[in-house]
DNA sequence: ATTATCTATAGATCTATAGATAATGC
DNA sequence: ATTATCTATAGATCTATAGATAATGC
C-alpha cells in the first residue's frame, strides 16, 4: 500500500494564498466554521494542509481574513439605499459565484462558534450597520439599523442554513416585497418613539 | 495520584433523567449544540456520563428531548396573539430560571449544527409556525408567519449570542416596542400582495 | 435477580508544528 | 541560499460502548 504522495505544487504564493482564501469562503458557507476543517479548505483549494498555517497562522485568523476581505468587496460596491437589498439577494441566493456571496451565508452558518463571533461582532457592528444606519432620521437610527441586519440574518437562517418552508421555496421577489416594505416602515419616524429629548434616561 | 472516585448517585431513574434534560436545557443554550460536551452535561446533572447514553441514547436524541418537551410547555401556556411578544421576551431575557426560557436561546446556538438543525426543522415548522400563521388574514400567512419568526430568530442572534450594540444593550421595551409596530404592519394585508387568484404562477 | 450506576477505553477526529524535500532566484 | 511545499506526527479532544459494581425490590 503505496501512499499517493502528493505532486508538489508549482510554487506560487500569492497563488497559493488566494486560493485557501476562495475555498475557506466556499467552505465555511457551506458548512460553517466548526463544521470546516482545515483539510477540507486545503484539499479544495488543491493546497498542502501545512500551507494553510504558514500562510494564516491559525483557522481563525483564516475566517477572520475571508470575512474582512469579501465584507470591503460587497460594502464599497453598494450605495446605502439599495445595501439592504443587496444583503437580502445575498442571503436568499442559493449558490452563487464569487467569493463574496458566499460571505454573507458563511457568517450565517459560524454565529455559534465563540470563535468566529468575535470576528463577526467586529465585522458587523463596523462597517454594516455604520451603512444601514445612515437610512434612517430616527434618533436611534442605530438600534433601528440593527434590527434590520437582524432580520436579514434571520431570514438567511430560516432559509438557508434551517432549510424552512414555506421560507425555503418562497421567491426572491415575493420575500424582497414584503421585506422592503416593512423595513421603510420600521425606519420612519414613528410618534410612539422617544425622538424628543426628555431628559430621560 | 489516586483518582478521585465518584460517590455513587442514590438510585432515582426519574430524577436522574430529569437532571440530564435540565442541565442539557442549560448547556445548549450557553454554548450550542456543537460546543456542549456529554461530559459537561453529566458534570453538571451531578450524573455518570455514561448514563447520558443509556437514558437518551445520543446526544442529538437528548437535544431534541430538550427542545420538544420545553417547546411543548411554552406553546401551550400561551394563546396565539402573545406569541410573538413572548417569544421575543425568552430571546430577549439574558438568564432565564425554569428550562423553557433557555429552550429559544438553545435553538439560536445550535442553527449551524447539522445534526441539530434537522431537529429545529421539525420543531419550528410544525407547532410554533402554526400558531403564528393564526395571526394573519392573507393568502400567504404561513409566508409570513416565517418572516416574523426568522426575525424574532435575528434578534435573538445578533442579542444574545452575537452581543451586538446597541442592540444587546437597549431596553426590553424599546425593541419590544419596534417589533410589535412593524410585525403588525407586516402581517396586515397588503395591496402588493397577490391575495386574488389571478391564476398566475 | 434486576437494573441503575460507574470505570475504563476503543476509535475516530482535528488543529497545529517540526523538520525534510525541492524549486526558485542570485 | 532562500523559502515554498510536503511528510509525519504530537497532542488534545470527544462520542459511545463493554463490562464491572452495587443498590434496590421481590
Amino acid at each position: 500500500m503505496c501512499a499517493d504522495r502528493q505532486p508538489r505544487r508549482r510554487r506560487d504564493p500569492a497563488a497559493t494564498r488566494t486560493a485557501l482564501l476562495r475555498a475557506a469562503a466556499e467552505l465555511f458557507a457551506e458548512r460553517g466554521f466548526d463544521q470546516t476543517t482545515v483539510r477540507e479548505v486545503a484539499a479544495r483549494a488543491e493546497v498542502n494542509q501545512a500551507l494553510l498555517f504558514r500562510y494564516f497562522g491559525s483557522k481563525q485568523e483564516l475566517f477572520a481574513e475571508v470575512l474582512s476581505h469579501n465584507s470591503e468587496a460587497l460594502l464599497d460596491s453598494v450605495a446605502a439605499p439599495e445595501l439592504p437589498r443587496r444583503i437580502l439577494e445575498n442571503v436568499l441566493a442559493e449558490r452563487a459565484g464569487s467569493g463574496a456571496e458566499h460571505t454573507i451565508v458563511a457568517m450565517l452558518r459560524s454565529f455559534s462558534d465563540e470563535r468566529a463571533a468575535r470576528v463577526l461582532r467586529d465585522e458587523l457592528g463596523g462597517s454594516y450597520v455604520e451603512r444601514l444606519a445612515r437610512l434612517s432620521d430616527a434618533a436611534d437610527a442605530d438600534l433601528r439599523a440593527d434590527l434590520v441586519l437582524a432580520w436579514l440574518f434571520g431570514i438567511g437562517m430560516m432559509r438557508s442554513v434551517l432549510g424552512k418552508d414555506p421560507l425555503a421555496e418562497a421567491s426572491e421577489e415575493v420575500i424582497l416585497g414584503h421585506v422592503t416594505r416593512a423595513v421603510s416602515y420600521l425606519l420612519e419616524k414613528s410618534a410612539s418613539t422617544p425622538e424628543e429629548d426628555l431628559g430621560e434616561d
